[in-house]
DNA sequence: AAGGAATATTCCTGTCAAGGAATATATTTG
DNA sequence: CAAATATATTCCTTGACAGGAATATTCCTT
């Protein structure tokens, strides 16, 4: 029960490619922020900011609640899951390199105690 | 010393969100393989499959080895464990639980008082 | 109701990237 | 050396997408 496949959706990690949303998304880490904030933070024209958080939002990356005026817009932590699950399946790719370079240090510090 | 401030490059994801590039990689996760398996395996021309591995290549997500006539292409761990450092720092947003709690707790407050 | 603030949408334009086809560049084999 | 195999590169065309500017929409305030 544990075969399942994962599959990342490519067009998460498009929707985060592009750089002013990257920033979008490190600086909503932070925190809630509303449409003007984001775009007074990261130097964005407002139409600009609203049209990203579109995109991420059409990709569940960010969420967004309604104050009147403003849109307060959030991270949603589905699609870092996803991306974590599926990081996780490369695990042991990421070992097998750790494997080499521990061998390597240890044939350096070989050579540096002989 | 642990408060760096890490960066994910957004090229990385680029080179990942294209669906072709996607499936190389998932492909290389089984182990290295030369163009022409990868070109059979995925039903791509030979041409753009050496296309999406240069360009996977200059991202540092595959490397190469020359076998004479033929290249062999295989996974690199950096790319990886650079997104799931990246992915750890969300670790907070991935908690759903505390926003749910949270949201939870000020209904109830505000029912209380109310 | 009118004006203003916050946000979303539309239209236009330029840029970039992907696929197709042809060709170039090794490298092996006979 | 010639033919064949494996891979890389170039040129061209087309489609997607981001930014700019203007405008529409919604809500608040007075």
């Amino acid at each position: 029960m544990s075969g399942k496949r994962l599959e990342l959706d490519t067009t998460t990690l498009s929707a985060l490619a592009e750089p002013n949303r990257m920033h979008i998304v490190e600086l909503l880490r932070e925190g809630p922020l509303t449409v003007g904030e984001i775009a007074d933070r990261l130097g964005l024209r407002q139409p600009q900011a609203s049209k990203h958080l579109k995109v991420l939002s059409e990709h569940g990356i960010v969420e967004v609640q309604a104050d009147a005026n403003r849109r307060i817009y959030r991270l949603r932590p589905e699609p870092f899951q996803a991306m974590t699950s599926w990081l996780d399946s490369f695990r042991h790719i990421m070992e097998e390199r750790f494997d080499k370079l521990d061998a390597y240090l240890r044939e350096l510090q070989n050579k540096e105690q002989g």
